[in-house]
This record gives structure tokens, sequence and C-alpha cells, in this order.
DNA sequence: TCTGGGGTCCTAGGACCC
DNA sequence: TCTGGGGTCCTAGGACCC
């Protein structure tokens, strides 16, 4: 199952003004556009297209684009309320991204697949509001691809089956080859040089001549379009890497504001990591400048600090990074970006203790505990460590007023306090998790 | 002026071991 | 000092996903 064009589809439930117009909802910072309704893809805004150009070529030839920030708040409870239907309707899910997830029909009578797949359309697009496509395939690769048909032809009502030998065959030669689930930008381009344009043509070439070219994920993608089931979800409980970074409303050259900002991303890694019960050996921060600014000085440097003992504290966290922000800060540059990865993650309770290292744990967690309770009661940064600075708030999304239904307005976006801090001035609001947004409706 | 963020896996090559 | 055969671990870079 696939939520068609999700965060445009999120944001136009709560915004009726939204409907049958192009519509993008833009990366963080305003940067560029993530998502795109049919109108808008219609208008030729591509995906990763930047705010600016949209503006230049669309906005000011009075062409009607609607850009919204992202609001993921939102996004993530929509795609909760969605996969809770799902799980609902068919059980046995396997969420694979926040739009997205596998359902596993086991052996069903096909009556009874074309049956079920059109009830998981129609009740997660009326219990949500949003959307939905179901392909169904003896495998992932086939059932994405599926679900590509049943988003583009209105025939199928949400639904499309591949099922006999003689629909696989036609629907590989009717999937152009970057639409193939694996097979991304750079083996497109290679191999359409090569005459190779459709999944039909790729598998032609068999299994050695796709080995060698691309190894065994393209051996794998190849035994899926053939109709064998081989690709197996990652279903780890602890991810192996967090990241927080993001890039600056401005540029920003004061090593103080750097440390105010890879403070507030060493205490979200620390977050992130204490909420799945791990801790991290390693944390790299890097910093970078802008690569469009060819009018500019280039630097792009990463540090790595270890921990004497994995590390879950935001005490820690903050610290180690400090001190790495110290290694790779050159003074003259105007940085763009900055961000925190921590590594050689490690449940709790497998930490390896270091013999010459007596760290003072009770005083770190409780800090934490009371941290994460107070935050989890009264909002995130509720409570936070001074040097993540006055507003500690690098990824806060400053709402607008609750009132009655009229679309957009800008009057209730916040002054950005930092240079740093990020562009978000078309957000919509907390919909579904705050009281103070639910929305008014006048009748 | 303005171009996102967060992940995973695989492979080749270097360094090292017996 | 060199020979062959069989390993492990680590890292950087590439490719892919949403």
């Amino acid at each position: 199952m696939d939520c068609n064009n999700f965060f445009v589809s999120c944001e136009r439930v709560f915004d009726p003004s939204l409907e049958g117009r192009p519509v993008v909802v833009l990366s963080n910072n305003d940067g560029c556009a993530v998502s795109r309704s049919q109108e808008a893809k219609a208008l030729g805004i591509k995906m990763g297209m930047p705010a600016f150009k949209i503006e230049e070529e669309f906005l000011r030839n009075g062409v009607d684009v609607a850009m919204c920030s992202s609001n993921y708040t939102l996004y993530g409870d929509m795609s909760r309320r969605a996969m809770d239907i799902l799980r609902d309707v068919a059980g046995n899910v396997d969420v694979y991204s926040i739009d997205e997830a596998f359902v596993d029909f086991g052996s069903m009578a096909p009556e009874d697949v074309v049956s079920l797949g059109s009830e998981i359309v129609s009740r997660v697009t009326k219990g949500t509001g949003i959307p939905v496509s179901v392909g169904c395939a003896h495998s992932k690769t086939l059932a994405k691809a599926a679900t590509r048909f049943a988003k583009k032809f209105k025939g199928y009502r949400g639904f499309c089956l591949i099922d006999s030998e003689e629909q696989r065959r036609k629907a590989i030669s009717l999937l152009p080859l970057e639409d193939v689930w694996g097979i991304g930008y750079r083996s497109v381009k290679k191999f359409s040089a090569m005459g190779i344009l459709t999944a039909a043509d790729f598998v032609e070439k068999g299994p050695y001549w796709i080995k060698q070219r691309m190894g065994v994920c393209g051996l794998r993608t190849y035994e899926e379009l053939m109709g064998r089931d081989v690709i197996r979800l990652d279903h780890r409980q602890l991810k192996q890497t967090i990241t927080t970074s993001r890039s600056f409303g401005e540029l920003v050259s004061d090593i103080g504001q750097l440390k105010t900002a890879v403070s507030n991303f060493a205490s979200s890694c620390a977050r992130k990591l204490r909420a799945q019960n791990s801790s991290a050996l390693y944390a790299t921060v890097f910093l970078m400048t802008s690569f469009f600014r060819e009018d500019l000085p280039q630097y792009y440097n990463r540090a790595v600090v270890e921990f004497p003992e994995a590390e879950d504290s935001s005490i820690g966290l903050v610290e180690g990074c400090l001190e790495a922000l110290e290694k790779v800060y050159r003074p003259g540059y105007a940085y763009k970006k900055a961000g925190v990865t921590v590594s050689g993650i490690v449940p709790d309770g497998h930490i390896q203790q270091n013999l010459y290292y007596q760290p003072d744990y009770e005083r770190n967690r409780k800090i934490d505990l009371l941290m994460d309770e107070v935050n989890r009661r009264y909002g995130r940064s509720t409570l936070h460590l001074a040097v993540q600075g006055e507003s500690a708030v690098f990824n806060r999304r400053v709402r607008k007023p609750a009132g009655v239904l009229q679309g957009k307005t800008s009057s209730g976006i916040a002054e950005r306090k930092e240079k740093w801090e990020m562009r978000c001035e078309h957000l919509s609001r907390n919909y579904t998790t705050d009281l103070n947004d639910v929305i008014t409706v006048c009748c």
C-alpha cells in the first residue's frame, strides 16, 4: 500500500482550498519540493526543485502554485492513523516508510485477494482522507510496480493485481526502468545508453550480466522481477546510526552560534538514543559551507569523538560534540549546514564497561529522565541544557493561531531568533496532535 | 538571498593474522 | 626474503531507498 502524494494529501485533508490546485510541500528550511500534487507534476515541477525556482518560473508568471512548509508532526500522525487502519483490515503489516507498507496476503484465493485489496483502498481512504493505492504480486518489487499501475490508471480504482505469468510479462514490459524499485538514477543513466529502457529489457540480460554490473543487489532485483520473493525487510530493533543535521536559515560564521546549533543536534541524538533504549560509542560532528555559492570559499570537515563508555546522556553527548566542533571549526567560512551522527550503537544492558572510567551515571541519568518526562508532557524543549541557547528550537515549528478554516495566513509565524534556525514560512497547524490547533468549522 | 534529512547495504582495497 | 593459501577487520566510497 502506498499513499498518493502523501504530504500534499495530508495538507489537503484539513485545507480544502488546496483541492484541485497545484500544491507542493517543501523540504525543511523551505528548500525544495519533496511532495507534489498531480496538478503540480503536470506543470512540470520536478522532485527536488528549489522553492525559489518555483517562485521564479510559476508564481511570478501568475501561475497558481500553493507551497507548504513541511509539517512532520502532522504527517507522522496521519501515517500512524493509516497504518492502524491497514492493520485492522489486513493484519500482517510491515511498515516500510512513512507512506508505505507491505502486507503478506499468504496463500489466499485470487477472488479474496481482489476483495481484500479493494477493501484496504476504501477503508484507509475513508478513514484518513488520504487516497491510497494497493498493488499485489508474488514479489515486493512487482507489488510496488503494481501499485504504480494502480495509481496511474484510473480504471484500476486503486487496486492492481499481477498474478499470472502473462500479467507479469506484460507488466515488466510496460514498466520504465527508472520506476523499478532498486534501480536508481545512476544505473538508469548507464543502462539507457545501452538501450535498456524497461524492466523487461533489463531481465532479458540475464542474471550473470546483471550481477557483474550491479552486484548482488541487482541480482535480487532481477529475481524479484522474475516473480520470486527474495527481498527481506530489515526488522532490527536498533538503528545503526542516528543523525540530526540541519541547513541553516542564513549562513553562519560565528563559532558561538555553531556551538548552540551543535548542542541542539547532539541533544536530539541523545534523546533518539534513549528512545530506543540504546547508547553510542562514537559521535561525529560535521560542518559545511554552501556548495551552491561559487563566490565563497568552500570547506567541509568532520571529527569523531570516542566515548570511554557508550553514552546516551544529553550532557555527555553535548560535551563530546562541542569538543569535536572545536577540531573542525575554521574561522573565515560562511557555514550552511552542520550535523551530528552517533554510531557504534549498543542496546542498554550490553554496554562494555571501562575499567578506568568512573562516570557519575546517577547524576546524568536523573537529569535525562527528568528532562524527557517534562518534555514529553509539556512539549519538546520545554526543559533543555543552557548551552542549547535561549530558544533551543532548531526544529521548532511555530504554529499559527487556531481559527476558522480560511486557508493559510502567515501572520502566526514567529520570527526566527537565531540565524541558524530553519525557515518555515508556510507552516500548517498541528490539526491532529494539538488541542489548540483543532479546526473550527463555521456552519 | 533562496537548493532537505535520515537511513541501509555492498564492494574493493589495505592492513593484518597464521 | 620469498613462496601459496586462507582468513578477519576496518574504512571509504558508491548506490540505493523514502
